[in-house]
DNA sequence: TAGATTGTTAATCGATTAACAATC
DNA sequence: TAGATTGTTAATCGATTAACAATC
């Protein structure tokens, strides 16, 4: 049996697919075209079928999909069937809104320790969790079997947890740290930056205002500095 | 003059590019070829010389990039040379989070108006800000110049919300909240759902597992539900 | 059966990488 | 000048869209 590859685009739109199933589902459709898909979730229907048809063939010509069944087969492709156990790393004001987050749990991720290397927040009580030092990390990581941690630290220190997190054996990293971190090969690491998408934001208004009124002025080198158009985002 | 069109693929590393420039500043560099930005931020040499190319020209072939100036062509070129005032809607746990969070404030964001729908929050102090009702919103979009609005509330109530900014003419939405939400032409809108971002992570360790062992079982039309290889992300 | 919609193939589009002439 | 590095062109790669035969 061919292994097929299902691409890191394909990957990232499951979790979408899997919010529009639910929407569909609570306003009780039990079926859906990839065109009712397509609608619940602003991605195009021929995309979604093929898609789709990655996870193997669920479908049926002239009806469309089980929308119960989709669900169930895209939940447990991502892994959803089980509890994921993930470490919390910083308990900062990011940090600490992420403990009260009910989006993870509605998806089986918990948060079962945090840690912090402030001396002011470590033993801070966090429902039945405590802040923890770093070094009860690595012990913490293999009782409770994590595999997946958030990185919610300053940019200064986080690629110092990464290592100590990668050493503990934690194989996945949400990294929400304002740096690049590097990892060794075979750990997965996803990088969000609110900052650097707010900058993306600013980025549309300044080509809108530019390409509206035309004054783009020469750069440095006698170059306009800045081109675009307002369609960018 | 031509205007060139910048892909938003190039937009998302302009940021990136800032913050590598600024890393290599604090390092005390004052030039950088394209090989040194490539190891400060992770992306391929001549894919920053291309980028960068779009910018006009600014390089000394032989020498490389005047790190200080080139921060500044970038800044100017996102729009930061200006401050930028920003509307919070939603001040549940992530969005006062968001009221303490540095990065905005590091690249000339500045959070100034609040609002939320809830009774108990609605007239909350922050800072020197309240927390206001939305009716007010139209009012103080015009009042405060806002062009861009931070989305964080409930799913249920973000496309309402949106609605609302868009009406009032916000022009540019960062969605955190757990929904697509759509908008007409010409408004851009990121959408962050670290939800997503956690699940394409439990994919990855669920496809290791499942390549490692070959555990890999039938789905229900007798077809494997779920293939791919650990190296995805 | 007729109508609808899938799964997949072929065509298009965009983004990345490699290679190198131009230039300091 | 010789060495280094840019800016850009050409080649590759991957992802999206369009179209349609297969199928319920």
């Amino acid at each position: 049996m061919k292994v097929q590859r299902i691409s890191p685009a394909t990957v990232a739109r499951l979790p979408i697919y899997l919010q529009g199933l639910e929407t569909l589902a609570n306003a009780g459709e039990e079926r859906a075209s990839s065109e009712k898909l397509a609608e619940a979730t602003g991605i195009g229907a021929p995309r979604i079928r093929r898609d789709l048809s990655y996870l193997g063939a669920f479908g049926t010509p002239g009806v469309g999909y089980d929308v119960r069944q989709l669900f169930q087969v895209i939940a447990r492709c991502i892994g959803l069937a089980r509890e994921w156990p993930v470490a919390l790393v910083g308990y900062g004001s990011l940090g600490s809104a992420l403990t009260a987050y009910a989006g993870f749990a509605e998806r089986n991720f918990r948060i079962v320790a945090i840690f912090d290397k402030s001396p002011k927040r470590i033993g801070l009580r966090v429902g039945n969790l405590e802040v923890r030092p770093p070094e009860e990390l690595p012990a913490a990581v293999k009782e409770l079997g994590i595999d997946i941690a958030i990185l919610a630290t300053a940019a200064n220190s986080a690629q110092e947890w990464a290592n100590l997190l990668v050493r503990s054996g934690v194989t996945s990293l949400l990294n929400l740290a304002r740096t690049v971190i590097t990892v060794p090969e075979g750990v997965a690491v996803r990088h969000i930056d609110l900052t650097t998408e707010i900058q993306m934001l600013s980025f549309h208004e300044t080509m809108k205002r530019t390409t509206a009124d035309s004054s783009d002025r020469p750069g440095p080198n006698g170059k306009s500095a800045c081109h675009g158009n307002g369609e960018t985002l």
